[in-house]
DNA sequence: GGTGAAAAGTTTCGGCG
DNA sequence: CGCCGAAACTTTTCACC
């Protein structure tokens, strides 16, 4: 059951402005806010809106580093359970499993580069695997909300 | 001027919950309403608070297909617009410039295969690069709220 | 899906430490 | 100067059509 137009519009409104107020939301919609209100709480149970986030600047709370990690298994007979023994980490912010020479792509926000050097001989220990960094100079925009979809 | 010990938690609690009521933040900071509202207006105003999002479930809106695409220019010498130049590309999630081989990487969220393409061929043509692709297969987790820093 | 009214949340502002 | 508390206003929630 694909979610429909008027669903695509309040997940796209939302996407844009996560604390955009249910009446706001009618008005937008041409709905009621009741039948908006009914429409978000099914989008949040069905896991279509999986949640809110304050977008942060990492540099002001003392996380100005941002790097990309790609990591492969040293066995490559490994189990594939990096995600798992990395996710105590809290410097990493996301895990994608990818196709390609590696296995894994994180994403992770630490606060100097020592702070990253310590976090990459965590990495390789807790997950048995090699690392490719690529550092994040800036970035010129990011998290921009998805176009809605015809 | 850093962001001090409470401004850093009221950060932290709507980085992972972005609609939380000013009356929550202020059981859990300790200060009046009035006081988490100033705060959290003073850190919109001074960018600490970039803005709010829903995050979504893209496979539900028709984009089930996640990819980092890194670019290098094929002029060496080319001037480095390629963000403003790819800025209309509404695929494109987000864009970082990066130290290491490439230039550029960016995220982008396609419908299919055949969109992926597409917008890869669209990508050369507009900023005059070559491409790398990297396929997401899955994404473990994603958009951790940062740890509060000491 | 819409209505309406009670409950809850947000915003503003005068005054206090 | 930032914090508090209360009043004015807006939004959310819920029972019912």
């Amino acid at each position: 059951m694909p979610v429909e137009e008027i669903d695509r519009r309040i997940v796209t409104l939302l996407a844009a402005d996560g604390r955009m107020s249910f009446t706001d939301l009618a008005k937008e919609t041409g709905l009621s806010v009741s039948a908006v209100h009914q429409r978000v709480r099914r989008l949040e149970k069905r896991g279509v809106l999986r949640g809110y986030a304050a977008l942060i600047d990492y540099d002001e709370i003392g996380l100005p580093l941002t790097a990309f990690i790609s990591i492969k298994p040293i066995d490559p007979a490994a189990a594939d359970d990096a995600p798992e023994r990395l996710s105590h980490l809290t410097a990493i912010e996301s895990c994608h499993s990818v196709a390609g020479e590696e296995s894994y792509i994180l994403k992770v926000r630490v606060a100097s580069p020592l702070a990253l050097e310590d976090l990459l001989n965590q990495i390789r220990a807790a997950a048995n695997v090699s690392t490719r960094t690529t550092v994040v100079l800036s970035t010129p925009y990011d998290h921009r909300p998805p176009a809605i979809a015809p």
